[in-house]
DNA sequence: TTAAAATTGTTGCAATTGCAACAATGGTAT
DNA sequence: ATACCATTGTTGCAATTGCAACAATTTTAA
C-alpha cells in the first residue's frame, strides 16, 4: 500500500478533500513547495512528479533527507520541517495537494466512513516512512564504507530477494544516501569487484557470494 | 503528546483494549519481549519499564534500534521488526501490552469514537517518531565525529533553547548512537574543551558559542 | 549536431578514525 | 570495607577516509 486514497472512490477522495479544504498546487521544476504554504501543520501528497526533502544546516551543507515520488506524502508533522533549516524542492513538474494537519484530526464526523479509511491509509504509509528510516539508519550506522555498502545490499536483497540490485539513483546520489565520498565509494567498490565479491553493469550491481 | 491514551478516559481505554483483545505481558530484566508474542503484525506499548529494540546483523554485530521507555510504542509495522535480526529485550522490569495490527485496522464500529482519538493518538506517536529518526539521520549523515557531536548539540539546544545540555545517557551509550568510536569520540570532546567551544560536568555539556 | 553540464573513474596525500590496550575512576553488591 | 563491574580517559599506531584535482565518459539542452 503506497496510496494515501487506497479504497476511497474518486467521489470520495473529492468530497474529502473539499471537507479538509486541500489547495492543490501546480509546480515547475526547481520549485520550492514549501514557499507556497502559509498553514503551519499540514501533510502534502505528491500526486505527480518528484522532489525531496532538503535540509540546509548552520554550515550551509545540504544533506537531502528523503525522496517524494508520486504517492509520497511529507508534512511538518511528518517529515520534521520546522523554521527555514528545512525546504522541498521539486525536481521535475510536480502536483501537490496540501491538507491541514489539525483539521484533519479535529474532523471528527464518525459518519464518514472514508475519512476513517483515509486514517488508517495514513497510518500505514507512515509506518512504511519509519521502516525506511530505521534503514537508513542502520546503514549509517556502520563505520566503513564497505560495511554501508554491504549493509546497502543486504537490504536490497531481502526485499526483492533477488542478488541483482537494480539501482534507484545514480552512483553520486549512492553515496549522498550512504553518507559517503563519492570517489571513496568508487574506490571500494572498485576493491568488491577486485575480490570478487560484485560484478556491475550499468546501474546494476550483482552480488557474487 | 507522548500517551497513546491521551484524551481517552480509564474505562474506555479497558473497553478498547478489550476489543482489540489485548494481552498484558510483565516481563522481568532483560527478557526478550517477542519470544512472548506468536502474531505477525502488533503494537506493542510499555506501559512502564525500559527496553531497546536491537538489531543483530549477518556478522553478529549489535546495533540498538531505539530506546523504548513507559509510554513508548514498537511493532513489526512500526519498528521493523521482520524475522530473527530483530529483538526487543527488557532493561528493567517491564510491562507491556500488545495489541493486534490488523484487528485495529479491521475494527470499523465508528460509534466508538474513543477509536478515533486511539488512532489519532497513534499517528501523532508515530510522527514523532519520524522526528526523531530524521535527526538522528541528520547526526548520522555528518562524516566528522566534531561535527556530529556539533549536530547533536544543534538539535538539544534546539529543543530545550538552552546551551545546557543534561545527556539522558552515558558517554559510552552516546558514541553508540552517534555511531563512533568512544575512545575517539572522548578525544574529540577534549579537543573541543581545549578549544574553549565546551565546558563538561558530570552528565552535563555546556556550549560556550 | 554540438556544446555544455553532469556523472563517473582514478589517485596521491593529509587528516581522521577505529582499534587495542591499559589506567583511573565511580558505582554496586555482598 | 572490599571486591567486582561498568564507565571514562588516554595514547600509539595502522587503516580508512575525505578532499582535491583531473581525465574520461555520458547525458542533456540548445
Amino acid at each position: 500500500m503506497n496510496n494515501l486514497f487506497e479504497n476511497i472512490s474518486d467521489k470520495n477522495k473529492e468530497k474529502l478533500l473539499k471537507f479538509l479544504e486541500a489547495t492543490t498546487l501546480n509546480l515547475p521544476k526547481n520549485y520550492s513547495v514549501l514557499k507556497f504554504i502559509t498553514e503551519t501543520d499540514i501533510i502534502g501528497i505528491i500526486e505527480s512528479g518528484k522532489a525531496q526533502i532538503i535540509k540546509t544546516d548552520y554550515n550551509g551543507n545540504q544533506i537531502i533527507i528523503e525522496d517524494l515520488e508520486e504517492g509520497s506524502i511529507f508534512g511538518n508533522t511528518i517529515s520534521l520541517i520546522s523554521g527555514d533549516e528545512y525546504d522541498i524542492i521539486t525536481k521535475e513538474e510536480t502536483k501537490v495537494t496540501i491538507i491541514d494537519y489539525k483539521r484533519l484530526l479535529s474532523l471528527d464526523d464518525t459518519k464518514l466512513n472514508y475519512y476513517n479509511d483515509f486514517i488508517k491509509n495514513l497510518l500505514t504509509i507512515v509506518m512504511k516512512k519509519i521502516k525506511e528510516k530505521n534503514e537508513r539508519i542502520e546503514i549509517l550506522s556502520k563505520k566503513t564504507i564497505r560495511n554501508r555498502l554491504l549493509e546497502y545490499f543486504h537490504i536490497s536483497t531481502q526485499k526483492t530477494g533477488s542478488k541483482i540490485i537494480y539501482l534507484p539513483f545514480s552512483y553520486t546520489e549512492l553515496a549522498d544516501f550512504l553518507a559517503i565520498d563519492r570517489s571513496a565509494m568508487s574506490r571500494e567498490i572498485k576493491n568488491l569487484k577486485n575480490e570478487g565479491f560484485i560484478k556491475t553493469t550499468k546501474g546494476k550491481i550483482t552480488l557474487l557470494y
